[in-house]
DNA sequence: GAGCGATTAATTTTT
DNA sequence: TTAATCGCTC
């Protein structure tokens, strides 16, 4: 009668057919997750459960796309649209755009991505004159992400005692200060950053109970996957929303729990049974990705954890090839060894291009495998790294729709009020803000009727144009008017230069997804928003270009394994097993860093079907230049009797026995003769003595008067005793050059020196004669 | 004020 | 290696 449960095993089944009532899936890798997922709601829905009522949580948006699509195709109908799946974030954003009016927000908020927020932050910092080697925008973005995510406002912040003893002994004191600020500022800006969408989620539930009834009514069923990455706000928030009817279903692998650095805990999938009454346990362990050979790599290295939850993986796959360890001499070479290798299996074995993929720690080190491929003409696509939409050009743009859409957003104003250049400088900019502030108004209500700076008023008029544009055009009209009228894209097709050609295509290709945005057909039923507001939002979220038909395009796919993770390829290359590399610096302090980068190196295993290759190199380029590391201790927690020892690719530069492999460095690399520590140290010592040697002392800043006011340069003669900005008090000895571009020569004393300055740019006020 | 070369600082992972 | 800031010139 439901055919669709018959491809189903026994537990598979067993968690599809469990209704009611809390239930916990644990997924091994390749058990089979996302069709256990995608089955249930499809079997509630064929139960007589309103789509309407059903609500899926995944963390990426390519997961909550394929999860819509494979739900569709079991169903046959076009029911599945009212689903609400998503990722927590779009999810959040959606209801958070209904009713943001509540929490004083705009309902076209923008939302800010890492950059954004790390901008506000530096701005910050410069204002309070503080150190930004100390408070460096991103690790006070992460300390802010890490409170939000954790349910910790600001004034949460300032009375921890625990947050304060580390800010204190970190020698950060103001971090409290800088927390509160840059949330007022995101505030008035009108703007939500990533964590904010789950943080005001939660508020929005706390604070209005009528919502959060609406919302725990309107979702009886609740499905989340990848339950070990969410975090104590997601936890909070699914908490309340599935209070009512508690028929919470989550999935999740403990052994996969890799973004512990976003605030995820296991602590929620440990926990989950003795959250509720009653819950359901269901274990999938067996695995229909991996051969037996991949799949006993994978458990042995895991084992080497010590928290986790009791499984045990297991297949009827075959046994498999071996998994070959190879090591390189540098960084190149394994990039070659690799595109050799796919090169290889494609002549022998009949792999196509996109049976491969390759998988590394870190985004800096696809540089060597993009060079390989392309130099033996093998068409590879990047994942992740800088997205599309991070693009400066891009976001130049995208500046522009944003304020149009939300003036609130001083931010953005910031960025697109004098670019393209239209003579409106830092000192205009910041005058406005200063009386914006002390007027407690916006940037915009400060402008926007009329500034006394003729330059600036222009601006506001071409916003407010584009303003009412938004009234009667859709949202491509809108762009391209903006496109156009700002000289935007003028701009980039006047550069005639390579990259300014690109950027003109990154912008056309802006303005064209914009127009497939605006004229994608409503489906049946469902009335789409084609605002510009409603698109701003979508690509907020969407960092990954996911380009059309993944499937069809035969490209081998180069990604982080976090972007990796949820994915699977007959082929894999888990790149770059080295100290310090991987697991990462970072990770080496404590035990709980150290577990999930092995973690992580279980999820680059498991991704494998058929073939895994793990590689290192002797020596890399880092930051420039070229530094050794030792092979990875993970290498060592796998057993010998896994490995193909005879396979190299490149037997006459790489030596891959195990011998060697492991550990005794001074082996197989005589070619680069200078020991460890030698190596390490002359660099270093030559840069201390190249500081000493160079070290000149720097000239105190000069702090210009609090009543400073530049005079006009007609009027300074030879003999004045005046004050610049920057270098101080100093006295005019001489001024040449015509009274067109007359240039003074002035005496700034010991800390600067005499120094030549032409006085229709300076700023320099006179104190006397 | 703006544009341009030169120096220098920085690299974990993502919604 | 590359992105960002610095500092100089017009």
């Amino acid at each position: 009668m439901y055919r669709y449960l018959d491809g189903l095993n026994e537990k598979q089944r067993e968690a599809v057919e469990h209704l009611d009532g809390p239930l916990m899936i644990v997924a091994g890798a390749g058990s089979g997750k996302t069709k256990v997922l995608t089955t249930r709601i499809a079997h509630l829905m064929k139960l007589g459960v309103d789509p309407f009522n059903i609500l899926a949580l995944t963390f990426t948006n390519k997961a909550a796309a394929e999860m819509k699509e494979r739900i569709e195709v079991a169903l046959g109908n076009s029911e599945a649209k009212n689903l609400f799946i998503g990722t927590f974030h779009s999810v959040f954003a959606r209801i958070l755009r209904n009713e943001a009016t509540k929490m004083g927000y705009p309902s076209n908020f923008t939302i800010y991505d890492t950059d954004d927020a790390k901008g506000i932050i530096k701005d910050i910092v410069k204002e309070r004159n503080l150190d930004d080697k100390i408070y460096k925008p991103a690790y006070v973005y992460n300390r802010i992400s890490a409170a939000k995510n954790s349910l910790i406002d600001a004034a949460a912040y300032r009375v921890d005692h625990h947050i304060q003893q580390e800010d204190q002994r970190s020698n950060r004191p103001q971090m409290a200060d800088i927390y509160e600020t840059y949330a007022f500022r995101c505030y008035r800006n009108g703007a939500m950053d990533f964590d904010d969408l789950l943080f005001k989620m939660y508020e929005l539930l706390q604070k209005f109970p009528e919502v959060l009834a609406k919302y725990q009514h309107r979702f009886k069923y609740i499905l989340i996957d990848e339950y070990q990455d969410t975090n104590t706000a997601q936890y909070a928030i699914i908490k309340m929303l599935g209070a009512v009817h508690e028929n919470i279903c989550v999935v999740g692998d403990d052994a996969q729990s890799i973004y512990s650095f976003r605030g995820a805990t296991v602590q929620n999938i440990l926990q989950f049974q003795t959250d509720y009454d009653d819950v359901k346990v269901v274990k999938l362990e067996q695995n229909y990705r991996s051969t037996q050979s991949i799949l006993n790599v994978a458990n042995n290295v895991i084992s080497n954890n010590a928290n986790q939850i009791p499984k045990e993986l297991w297949t009827q796959n075959n046994i498999g090839e071996k998994i070959v360890i190879v090591r390189t001499m540098t960084d190149n070479d394994e990039g070659k060894f690799v595109a050799d290798a796919i090169k290889e299996q494609q002549m022998r074995n009949h792999y196509t291009n996109k049976d491969f993929a390759i998988l590394y720690r870190t985004n800096a080190q696809s540089r060597s495998f993009e060079e390989s491929l392309r130099r033996m003409n093998i068409p590879y696509k990047l994942y992740g790294g800088t997205s599309f939409y991070q693009r400066k050009e891009v976001k130049d743009m995208l500046a522009y729709l944003r304020v149009v859409v939300n003036t609130r957003d001083e931010e953005n104003i910031k960025r697109i009020i004098n670019y393209p250049a239209r003579g409106i400088g830092k000192s205009s900019v910041d005058k406005v803000i200063v009386a914006a502030h002390e007027q407690q108004k916006t940037f915009w209500e400060m402008i926007e009727h009329g500034s006394g700076n003729g330059k600036i008023d222009d601006f506001v008029m071409m916003i407010k144009s584009f303003q009412v544009m938004l009234q009667t055009k859709n949202a491509y009209d809108v762009a391209f008017a903006i496109g156009k009228h700002s000289k935007l894209v003028l701009e980039h097709y006047n550069d005639k230069t390579v990259e300014g050609l690109a950027r003109y295509e990154n912008v056309q290709e802006l303005l064209n997804s914009i127009k497939e945005f605006t004229e994608t057909p409503d489906e049946e039923g469902e009335l789409l928003d084609k605002s510009l507001g409603s698109y701003l939002q979508q690509i907020s979220l969407q960092t990954d270009t996911q380009n059309e038909d993944e499937e069809s395009i035969d490209v081998v796919k180069l990604m982080t394994i976090h972007s990796a993770k949820g994915l699977e390829f007959p082929c894999v290359f888990s790149v770059g097993l080295e100290e310090t590399l991987f697991p990462s610096a970072m990770s080496l302090y404590d035990r709980e860093g150290l577990e999930e980068e092995r973690r992580l190196f279980y999820v680059s295993i498991t991704r494998a079907k058929e073939r895994l290759w793990i590689t290192y190199a002797n020596s890399r380029y880092r930051f420039g230049s070229l530094v050794q590391n030792d092979p990875s201790r993970f290498l060592k927690e796998i057993p010998p009797m896994y490995l193909d020892l005879a396979f190299t690719g490149m037997s006459n530069k790489a030596d891959t026995s195990v011998g060697s492999a492991f550990g005794n460095r001074g082996g197989g690399n005589a070619g680069y003769g200078a020991p460890k520590d030698g190596f390490d140290k002359v660099p270093s010592l030559k840069k201390l003595a190249d500081k000493l040697s160079s070290a000149k002392q720097a000239p105190a800043p000069h702090q210009p008067s609090s009543d400073f006011v530049a005079d006009d340069a007609a009027r300074i003669m030879k003999g004045h005793k005046v004050e610049h900005q920057k270098f101080g008090f100093g006295q005019v000895m001489n001024i040449e050059g015509g009274a067109a571009n007359p240039i003074a020569t002035i005496d700034f004393g010991a800390g600067h020196g005499v120094k030549k300055i032409m006085l229709n740019y300076a700023k320099l006020r006179i104190l006397g004669d």
